[in-house]
DNA sequence: ATGCCTGGTTAAGGCGATGATAAGAGCGCA
DNA sequence: TGCGCTCTTATCATCGCCTTAACCAGGCAT
């Protein structure tokens, strides 16, 4: 699945999620110190580390400051602290997602997956065409036949979602969770909102779509214009 | 002169080059472990590293390759062995030059010196434009339509980094950690009063924007006005 | 045909982000 | 050691955006 590193003191946790991480189809290897962790990061090239917090060499914060200075793979942190506040200064230095002890080998499964998925859609820092319309991520920009459309946030968000899937059905469901990142509790007329907004700023209404149509009973999906 | 990183484990060679190289002028900060001397690398940011190879905890051209992978930064590879075939590698890794024991820091200093006036005269210092702003790295002067702009230094390092990445919208979190090397801590009103200024130097306001767009919720931008 | 359900639009209020100013701290330079 | 320039921090006003709510319009099923 991927290539995970554990950089984890405690040797009982460390083989147990090892085993657990092989089980789950991963490929890991693993540390026992901040020093040789990052020296596995940088010759090894993970896919993803998985680092616990209380290291015996060097503090966790510190280290993860300079695996971010050697690269952006995604990293995982683990602690045995449990208060929130405690997260911050770690979320802050550039950690993608954290676990609190005890935790099992499915649950961290969960997060590489989902940090994964996050990290593998990223890189589209390219601009997207749909027929007449661009999408700029890097300038967080669009424009529609050469005319800059004045976008807030969100609706850029939302385009820039349908974008990168044009051609292809979102539901309102799927919106919700991946652009306004909420766990999806039917409060979705913002979502409607939002469309209806951006179809203004398209220059196009719902009765007469040009690039954004409604699938009746499914959701939305950006297409080109016949 | 300069800021040295010295990473030595002989403390001998150690006290004698730190103390002879401080006597020419520059700071010196020295680690006798590759680890300890990776953590000064990433913190202090020194002008230059003067790098033993027969450390006792990481091979040389290993730790060389890590410094590379966090900074450009210019190194002297310094090496007991004198075989130039022994030297082919550790170029290739990325040492700007190399001294065989024994030398002096008088030695020493012709050497870094030169590798300093090198990579000072190296980086594709040329002046950048958008629209009819000039920025001129080397001269860390900017102007605007012509006219020179009187900013601070910090004022200049952040037009700068705007700059280089122009129509690319920037984070706050962005220019902290890159134009003010923090660890990001959510100080970040700084920045804004910071571009406050700028905007003003630049005779714009941010309700009617030349150069300096804000994308609310993610950054500013600068780009070229329209 | 009619009522329900999905989707669309508009308006209004609250919240959070941003912008500007001023005061205080730090620092280098004289 | 003192002065002045910069940078930082704090505060307040402002503005834009998102959400919520209410209402409207079609279509589909019964």
């Amino acid at each position: 699945m991927a290539d995970i590193l554990l950089i984890e003191d405690d040797v009982a946790i460390r083989s147990a999620l090892s085993r657990g991480l092989r089980e789950l189809g991963h490929a890991v290897s693993s540390s026992p110190t901040a020093f040789e962790g990052l020296r596995l990061a940088v010759d090894d090239r993970p896919d993803l580390i998985v680092l616990d917090l209380g290291l015996p060499d060097l503090d966790g914060v510190e280290l993860l400051r300079m695996l971010r200075a050697v690269s952006r793979v995604p990293v995982i942190v683990a602690t045995a602290r449990d208060g929130d506040s405690e997260m911050v200064p770690v979320l802050d230095a550039g950690a993608d997602d954290y676990v609190v002890k005890p935790y099992s080998a499915a649950q961290l499964d969960a997060r590489i997956r989902a940090v994964l998925r996050r990290a593998g859609a990223e890189p589209a820092a390219e601009p997207l065409r749909v027929g007449g319309l661009r999408v700029d991520p890097r300038a967080r920009a669009a424009t529609l036949d050469g005319q800059e459309l004045d976008l807030t946030p969100r609706e850029f968000d939302v385009l820039h979602y349908l974008a990168t899937r044009s051609g292809e059905v979102v539901s309102k469901r799927q919106l919700l969770t991946e652009v306004w990142q909420l766990p999806y509790g039917g409060a979705d007329k913002t979502v409607d909102v939002h469309l209806s907004w951006l179809r203004r700023k398209l220059g196009e209404t719902a009765a007469e779509p040009r690039y954004l149509h409604t699938v009746r009973g499914v959701g939305v999906k950006l297409a080109e214009p016949s």
